[in-house]
DNA sequence: TAGATTGTTAATCGATTAACAATC
DNA sequence: TAGATTGTTAATCGATTAACAATC
């Protein structure tokens, strides 16, 4: 079939794209170029044309992107163009802040269910949310056919929670416990760590 | 002069590194080896080995790392074997978590204050923390000469923020808001936005 | 000593950039 | 038409990996 596969960092690039573009719709902004695009992100024209490129032709020579249609392709490029519905588990204060968080709304999530294993924490609304049994999360999760989950338990507990989401058909976690976990080949895991992130920056202070 | 430029990317590992090093400790170990850490990680160990060989020597041929001694020189490389003060702006949900993260404790950061704009939220509690007026956030941050803070405002008002504090004398910012902000020469930004790791992600479900 | 593992060099691989014909 | 900007190719640049002498 000789289908070429898209280099990991540019995926990676698809959503920065696609944030500016909805932002830019939001300044009721119609069309732009990719050197605008990239003054915006600090990326490269050649950069980002040369990304575009992979996936087809979105531009015209002269005039650039319709912002709209770009971000309509990239969208659905990225399989954003639904809403996936997403599981949080812990409901400390992280779990419970991003089970609320407004940001996932037109982006392409919604949180539809979150759990913790604190029985004082059980039965306690969390937003619009009931905090529900860990001990369900198997079965919960399966049966609302979820795919996607953010992970906000203790370090120490976010391996077993990972083996269990996974478990329950889970095919993309995001994990905000600072710690590095394993899944079996075909699972996806991103990180969140604030730590990382200022100790990345404090090398140059 | 001749001193040679550390690559960006090599310098965004190591906390990674350190991270595990650290985990390893709290689980008694005493040394380790390029190919643990790397299997560890998900990384090669000709490339822990070449990152680690831009700072100096560490290791010991035939015996590997103490992991003690590593991440002890880690991190003095990143400058975390002290504490930074920080500044959190915003104390909605997002603010008010990260303000409480357990997770800074000894690995470099301690959050001091935290801002909000909102007359309801200036003077309530957050933790052990009281909201102050945003309109002081010059004037405190100068005055505790702090140089590092996280943003978790809206996104309309993430770039304002940044000025301000830029102009307070922070040096580093980590942005929860969901876009990208422009910050003078020498100023450093990392983002945090979950849309984003999801969006990656969902490309491959 | 024999085995293990480092630090480093050279080779490979992959990503970014520059340049430009095509064309709106 | 003239000017602008795309999509793409080739050149450059940088990062990763393989291999191995040094040595604990």
């Amino acid at each position: 079939m000789d289908v070429k596969t898209i280099p990991d960092i540019v995926v990676g690039r698809l959503p920065i794209y696609l944030r500016a573009l909805q932002a830019m719709l939001d300044e009721g902004r119609k069309v732009t170029s990719s050197q605008e695009l990239g003054e915006r992100l600090g990326i490269s024209a050649a950069q980002i044309r040369k990304d575009l490129s992979q996936f087809g032709e979105f531009g015209k020579q002269g005039t650039g992107y319709s912002i709209d249609f770009l971000a309509e392709q990239i969208g659905a490029i990225l399989k954003v163009n639904r809403v996936w519905d997403v599981a949080v588990v812990g409901a400390g204060d992280i779990g419970s802040a991003i089970a609320q968080y407004q940001g996932f709304t037109n982006r392409g999530f919604r949180v539809v269910m979150i759990f913790d294993k604190d029985p004082e924490k059980v039965g306690a609304q969390v937003g619009s949310f009931t905090v529900q049994r860990v001990e369900e999360l198997e079965s919960l999760v399966q049966e609302a056919r979820i795919e996607i989950a953010m992970i906000a338990v203790p370090g120490a507990e976010a391996q077993s929670v990972a083996d269990r989401l996974v478990k329950a058909g889970v095919q993309a976690i995001l994990n905000y416990a600072p710690i590095s976990i394993s899944v079996p080949e075909g699972v996806h895991v991103q990180y969140i760590d604030p730590v990382i992130h200022l100790q990345r920056m404090t090398y140059y202070l």
